[in-house]
RNA sequence: GGGCCAUUAGCUCAGGUGGUUAGAGCGCACGCCUGAUAAGCGUGAGGUCCGAGGUUCAACUCCUCGAUGGCCCA
């Protein structure tokens, strides 16, 4: 013994992870430990991680954990590896959203209310408003170990932000990729402001629409059978009739004229196709043909418009037009256009000179002196279109349809579909500059990249970027009010107090209304330039964060060389058209501005790309407010603790699938991972506590028991690849190649094979188990780190003393991997559950000794074979056997029998494979054995020899005679399960010392505690104790040993059973 | 309507380039161990691999069509 002072703390097996966690935060806090890593790499190689900042005024929520674990571990990782991982934290703080706060948070809604309560006074709100949540934010991710530096984050509102992005504004306007444009765009009548496509894409619902078909007059009277001729025509939005200004038919189609059986007061027009649709199942049983038209002799027609109550302005109007578009999967195969109202009407609407009729306001109302919807939101004035409709008799059915209809993601409003003026982004002109630079992106998992993502890009339309709102960067767009075509673009702060002609305040504040205030004369000479309205779409915002968090052009140019573009981002995969986009199109419309070489070389702004999938309630159903399934991040943390959610998180599917999320599956799979590491390390502190450390003492790796070489080569395989799939991105696949070696390798067969090599610490042997124990924890703290950072932290500083987020993530010299040693545990291990399996049949304990197993192992080399010969004695202890012989084909108990190998035997038999793998199988066990030793086989199919391959046949060794047999395909194990008299003593003295030793327990002895026995029996029992008198004297550690007759029970004696047999067993303290 | 992903044991998931006993964990049943003990370990029972066709000597695997669920888009 020593007389050390115990040295490896043990964590109280009660405590709640929580206790640990929040204690090592704490302590991480005072050492500066991130700051420490970042000191520690800072002149290694550059790794970029870029943070997509989150909006600061929404609660953090599990899935931000997932991603946020997802961005930290990967951070850890490249950091371990000896990289500088830059970590700045961003935050999103401009746009609709914050604005929609503050809105509620004021009871007001829409622009006018805000107007009413000043532009001044709702932005200095909004930019409050920004931080209420961000308590939570840093509190969520701090708690979960994310790393990241909080202290000196990019704030999207900043002035110096707002410049860089002013710039990048400014650079597109002089590339001509900046440009007003008159589009119809989805637009909020709510919020007054149309939205971006990205935007559209998060607010798709299914609602109840009208669908409703017109029957309209046409002018030409035809033939004359018919007195009214009239067309059909299909809407979901009756509302736009009142702007009305063509027909659309499809000059490909075949349409047809019908009327009613006999009737001659009107006919149909509509697309033959739709007939049955429109008409009824079985319709020509009751209309009556009158021509077919191709859509082409349609176009040019007139017809009489539904509503008259707008006046036309010029242009065509009441005519058919013939376009591609119009489809003959639903409706009639007639389209109403509307040019102010649909993309595909306004594209038609300049194809053909059409009227534009726009009778509806910013709020989406019409106008009040219109007749009978006069003031009505137009979603509202539907159903009184329909009634107008049905008066003027041009209504032919209405009914209703459920369908997908974009709303706005914020407020929930439908949305219109206008022609607005906006600005855009000419994204358009780069399209393949992006689909170019997003081929050469590192996608994990590819096919978000290449389907989703690139899917998105080919159909990539110009991006509108400004919002008629107030709470954003404004757009830095100045026009001269005499002559809106002479415009300036402010790239920066000194281009503004230049073209003002003043210093700008010390308290500029580039937001609105003070912006507006900034006006001059016009270059030109006649006018005065005045800023454009609008402010920009949040998510230019956060697409510039590459550079604007640099201030870049205007300062840190080296710092942002060094950080662009970056290694890794990592987001949800709903972020694909969100910032993943505007990251990507910002940087490719800037260019060479950007990044010299871009544009002949078109390069992505980040180079791997992370996406990581829904996470989904217990039940697979997706999380929502509205469902009342999201689950509280805080609470789940307080339970589990953080190890354990990120572990569960990242190994209980690959990221890129969607999760259920159920805390019962964290408890059963991290949460016990991480309890029988902490078991393991227990094991290994509370025994070395009896004085073992590391030291020159113990014996080298090469030199240990085989047992301890074969862990060390499972740790470095390990090792290298938990590195190696971390490298590659699958955070899955590391955790689960980590969680394995703990659970199968460490805990469930090395530990439990050499417990007894713990207890003792002194001898060669003893020191050798230690230090490779200790090595084995060492390690895997180091592997598991980056994906539960805290455990991982806490046993590491018991075992080094230092942190583990300062250690490498591999070993510079790492013991040798010994394939053929591990191939021949492989053998053991098998044999080891087949001899197992034995027992249990021949209903034999384990702690009943046995004489003989009789076994074969799957074939090997040489040198296998001789480790499997060295670790049999590892099987005899596990299986308590006095002998292990590894039969021969030799042996007479051996019979061969050969196993079609059909992979070999296909690519030449072909289709007689199943002929020639009968032929083999029914091979002799001689024939085989003189096989084996070179003698060539001849097979016989279909009539001719063919000379046996030797890798068209695996040998199979079986048993013959009457031992115990398990077998698994390659290997078997023939257990001897006769138990002789000799055996039979030595079971029942170990039935003894387990009975002993379990009293002691019961006692409440130290282990160390002496004993005096006294123990009663029948003439077996005592003939078994007499044998092994010493061997049980030195288990219990009894310094009197006396054993009596059957009814000499003496006092205090407690009744047992050993095996079968009645006893008493009577045991006292030794003072 | 289109794109992508999934569907394997009661549950959660593995199953390169097709190869003949389809695996693991949890749960369940039975048992072991009792000096890792508010632990540890073993054995076993559970599967027409979503369905239908097809290609092939051979399909969980490849192809086609469909079903169901999820995400995204029109």
């Amino acid at each position: 013994m020593t007389d050390k002072q115990p040295h490896f703390a043990v964590l109280p097996p009660e405590q709640p992870a929580r206790e640990m966690e929040e204690a090592l935060l704490e302590r991480w806090r005072e050492e500066r430990l991130f700051e420490q890593t970042l000191a520690q790499h800072a002149d290694k190689p550059r790794w970029v991680f870029l943070e997509g900042p989150p909006t600061a005024n929404g609660r953090p929520g599990i899935h931000h954990v997932f991603s946020r674990t997802l961005k930290d571990l990967f951070c850890r990782h490249r950091s371990m590896t000896g990289h500088a991982v830059s970590r700045k934290a961003g935050w999103d703080t401009h746009g609709l959203p914050v604005e929609i706060e503050v809105e509620k948070a004021l009871g007001i809604s829409g622009k006018q209310d805000i107007e009413k309560f000043g532009i001044e006074n709702f932005n200095a709100r909004c930019r409050e408003s920004v931080w209420t949540y961000r308590q939570e934010w840093e509190q969520i991710s701090g708690r979960i170990g994310y790393w990241l530096d909080y202290e000196n984050p990019y704030v999207t509102y900043s002035n110096d932000y707002v410049e860089s992005v002013w710039w990048a504004l400014a650079t597109l306007y002089k590339k001509e990729l900046l440009f007003q444009g008159h589009k119809i765009l989805p637009y909020c009548p709510r919020c007054g402001t149309a939205l971006s496509s990205h935007e559209v894409a998060q607010g798709y619902e299914d609602v109840e629409d009208p669908s409703v078909y017109l029957a309209l007059d046409l002018a030409d009277a035809g033939d004359g059978r018919v007195k009214r001729r009239r067309i059909v025509v299909w809407t979901t939005t009756p509302w736009t009739l009142v702007s009305n200004a063509a027909l659309a038919v499809n000059p490909e189609l075949n349409y047809v004229e019908v009327r009613k059986n006999g009737r001659d007061d009107w006919s149909l027009v509509l697309a033959e196709s739709r007939a049955g649709a429109v008409l009824g199942q079985g319709w020509e049983e009751r209309w009556e043909l009158l021509a077919t038209h191709t859509g082409r002799s349609l176009a040019g027609q007139r017809y009489t418009r539904p509503l008259d109550w707008a006046e036309y302005p010029e242009g065509n109007n009441q005519i058919i037009v013939a376009e591609e578009f119009v489809s003959a999967d639903d409706g009639s195969g007639v389209v109403h256009m509307s040019p102010a109202f649909g993309a595909d009407d306004y594209a038609a609407g300049q194809r053909h000179g059409l009227s534009f009729l726009q009778p509806v306001n910013a709020r989406g109302e019409f106008p009040a002196d219109m007749p009978v919807v006069g003031g009505l939101f137009v979603k509202k004035a539907d159903p009184l279109i329909i009634e107008e409709l049905k008066k003027r008799d041009v209504l032919w059915k209405a009914g209703t349809l459920m369908h997908p209809y974009p709303h706005c993601w914020r407020c929930r409003t439908p949305l219109l579909y206008y022609a607005r003026t906006s600005w855009f982004i000419k994204t358009t002109a780069f399209k393949d500059r992006m689909i170019a630079a997003n081929n050469a992106v590192n996608w994990n998992p590819p096919e978000v990249g290449a389907g989703r993502f690139g899917q998105w890009l080919e159909n990539n339309i110009d991006w509108a970027i400004s919002r008629d709102r107030y709470w954003g960067t404004p757009l830095p767009v100045w026009v001269n009010d005499a002559d809106p075509t002479e415009r300036q673009v402010v790239g920066s702060y000194a281009d503004l107090a230049a073209f003002s002609g003043r210093a700008l305040p010390a308290d500029f504040d580039p937001h609105k209304p003070y912006i507006d205030a900034y006006t001059w004369p016009a270059p030109s000479g006649t006018g005065t330039m005045r800023r454009v309205p609008e402010v920009i779409d949040t998510w230019f915002d956060s697409g510039s964060m590459p550079f604007a968090q640099w201030h870049y052009p205007f300062e840190n140019a080296e710092k942002f060389r060094a950080h662009y573009p970056g290694d890794f981002i990592a987001e949800g995969v709903d972020q694909t058209r969100g910032w993943f986009y505007s990251l990507l199109a910002i940087a490719t419309g800037l260019g060479d501005a950007l990044h010299p070489g871009a544009e002949a070389n078109a390069t992505s702004p980040y180079k791997n790309v992370v996406v990581n999938d829904l996470v989904l309630d217990a039940a697979g159903q997706k999380m929502s407010k509205s469902r009342g399934n999201t689950v509280a991040p805080a609470a789940v943390l307080e339970r589990h603790g953080a190890d354990a959610v990120r572990l569960f998180l990242v190994s209980a599917s690959q990221i890129w699938k969607p999760r259920s999320f159920d805390e019962a599956v964290i408890r059963d799979t991290a949460g016990r991972f991480l309890l029988t590491l902490k078991n393991v390390y227990k094991f290994f502190a509370e025994l070395a506590n009896f004085g073992w450390s590391p030291s020159a003492e113990d014996p080298l790796p090469e030199q240990r028991a085989l047992l301890d070489q074969w862990i060390l080569s499972r740790l470095s395989a390990t090792e290298a690849e938990a590195h190696r799939l971390l490298e590659a991105f699958d955070a899955t696949s590391a955790a689960r190649v980590v969680m394995e070696f703990v659970d199968e390798d460490l805990s469930k067969w090395y530990v439990r094979l050499s417990r007894d090599r713990f207890y003792d610490v002194s001898a060669p042997d003893n020191r050798a188990a230690f230090a490779t124990l200790q090595e084995c924890l060492v390690v895997v703290c180091r592997l598991l780190a980056p994906l539960a950072p805290f455990l991982s932290d806490w046993v590491y500083r018991e075992l080094t003393g230092t942190s583990v987020h300062l250690a490498p993530y591999v070993r510079a010299t790492p013991f040798a991997v010994r394939p053929e040693l591990e191939a021949a545990m492989v053998e053991i291990r098998a044999l080891a559950t087949l001899g197992r399996a034995a027992r249990e049949s021949a209903s034999v304990k384990v702690r009943q000794p046995l004489g003989a197993m009789i076994c074969v192992t799957g074939r090997l080399s040489a040198e296998a074979t001789a480790c499997v010969n060295a670790l049999a004695p590892l099987l005899m202890l596990e299986l308590n056997l006095k002998k292990i012989e590894f039969a021969t084909s030799a042996d007479s108990l051996v019979s061969l029998e050969a196993k079609p190998n059909f992979r070999t035997l296909g690519k030449r038999w072909g289709k007689e494979t199943p002929r020639a793998a009968a032929v083999v199988a029914a091979l002799e066990s001689e024939t085989l054995r003189a096989f084996e030793h070179g003698t060539p086989v001849m097979i016989s199919v279909d009539g001719t020899d063919h000379e046996l391959l030797a890798d068209e046949v695996s040998i199979q060794r079986r048993a013959s005679g009457a031992l115990v047999v398990q077998e698994d395909g390659t290997r078997f194990a023939a257990l001897d399960p006769a138990i002789s008299p000799e055996l039979r003593r030595e079971g029942l003295a170990r039935e003894v010392v387990s009975r002993v030793q379990r009293m002691r327990k019961e006692t409440g002895l130290q282990v160390s505690d002496r004993i005096r026995l006294e123990i009663s029996g029948p003439t077996e029992v005592r003939d078994a104790i007499s044998v092994h008198r010493e061997w049980i004297a030195g288990e219990v550690l009894a310094e009197s040993l006396v054993t009596k007759d059957t009814n000499q029970v003496g006092f205090n004696a407690v009744a047992v059973e050993l095996d079968g047999i009645a006893a008493h067993i009577a045991l006292t303290k030794d003072c």
